[in-house]
DNA sequence: AAAGTTCACAACCGCATCAAA
DNA sequence: GTTTGATGCGGTTGTGAACTT
């Protein structure tokens, strides 16, 4: 294909220019960092080539674009995923797969490399502990039937500890309606109470503006841009709340992670039912399936708790047993047979 | 304390698509 | 209709940090 052959050219002749230009690569510098926010603040996004150069980058405009979109952007939401949004990709991926851009639209803030990073490193790896893959109906079972369930049961709890410990959110900001209806898993008698995932042209879960309400009896979908009826639309997701709690300030070389250059800028606020990574992903369902495993939800919520930090692996390892346990209990249930022998 | 391993994520690569010339 | 440049997307890699042995 010669525009294949072409945009491949494009590479090539980056390495071209790479030789004639001394074009860089790799991790960005604080330099090129101010350079970049600084002409996009002065002439705008876009013209990605023409403005690594002009802005006197020794970038691809590629490179330049990615930095800005997955880094740089003032709206950029950095820190951990929150349990609405792990709910909303787990079931985001349900629907569209590996449509990272997509998904990432409807989590405000999020880049599409952020949940894919997210759902490689963590779903990904639970689907290798559990010895099935990603995408075989086992995991996605497990997903529907005992993460996702779990998570909103989370939800549930954190909405309402806060409601009960905390001031009134402020108007608009992301809740989760207090109607949700939610049936869960047990070991003695399943009751899937939401069904027919797949059938999400008829959702009942509808994302408002500064809200969330499920009514998962039924089905269990979202309003997206292309089939809700009620004009809610992926921006009716971004609250004016999130982003004034997505302020952003200047914290410079704060070293978090392998970027040595990272951090410029630094999300503060909107924090209400944030939990760690390895809490909500690695388990949504460890807490009450392991009652004996007793854990404060509060101090989870906190940031760099010891708790988190120390002890990250300790969900994985009872989740991969005790939940393939639980998993094989269903199989006797009326809505959900699964077959680890069989591999359905 | 050192070496080895795993994790997390920024950055890159290849390809596809779109729009303008 | 073709060419060309720009942009976007999904997959993959590189690497520092964190953790384990």
């Amino acid at each position: 294909m010669d525009m294949k052959r072409r945009v491949n050219n494009e590479n090539d002749d980056d390495s071209n220019n790479d030789e004639e230009m001394n074009l860089r690569r790799g991790p960005w510098t604080v330099d090129e960092d101010l350079a970049l926010i600084n002409y996009i603040a002065n002439h705008g996004e876009g013209r990605w080539n023409s403005l690594a150069h002009s802005a006197g980058l020794k970038r691809t405009g590629k490179s330049c674009r990615l930095r800005w979109l997955n880094y740089l952007r003032p709206d950029v939401r950095r820190g951990n995923i929150t349990l609405e949004e792990q709910l909303l990709i787990l079931e985001l991926h349900a629907r569209w797969g590996n449509r990272w851009s997509k998904i990432a639209q409807y989590l405000p803030g999020r880049t599409d490399n952020e949940i894919k990073n997210y759902w490689r490193t963590r779903v990904q790896k639970h689907a290798k502990q559990l010895k099935c893959d990603v995408n075989s109906k086992q995991f996605k079972d497990t997903m529907r039937f005992l993460w996702m369930p779990r998570l909103v049961e989370r939800i549930q709890a954190a909405a309402a500890a806060a409601a009960t410990t905390t001031a009134p959110a402020a108007p608009g900001s992301p809740t989760l309606s207090a109607t949700t209806s939610v049936t869960t898993v047990n070991n003695n008698n399943t009751t899937i109470p939401y069904n027919n995932y797949d059938n999400l042209n008829n959702n009942n879960f509808e994302v408002h503006s500064g809200n969330i309400h499920m009514n998962m009896s039924n089905n269990f979908g979202y309003a997206t841009p292309e089939n809700s009826s009620t004009g809610t639309s992926s921006d009716s997701f971004v609250t004016q709340d999130y982003y004034n709690n997505n302020n952003v300030h200047h914290v410079g070389n704060n070293n978090n992670n392998n970027n040595p250059n990272s951090d410029y800028y630094h999300q503060q606020g909107n924090n209400n039912n944030q939990v760690s990574f390895m809490d909500c992903i690695t388990s949504p369902s460890s807490m009450s399936l392991f009652p004996h495993q007793e854990m404060d939800f509060q101090a989870m919520e906190l940031p760099n708790t010891p708790w988190i930090n120390n002890n990250h692996t300790t969900f994985s390892n009872f989740w991969n047993d005790e939940n393939m346990l639980l998993l094989q209990g269903l199989g006797g249930g009326d809505n959900v047979r699964i077959d680890w022998e069989k591999g359905i």
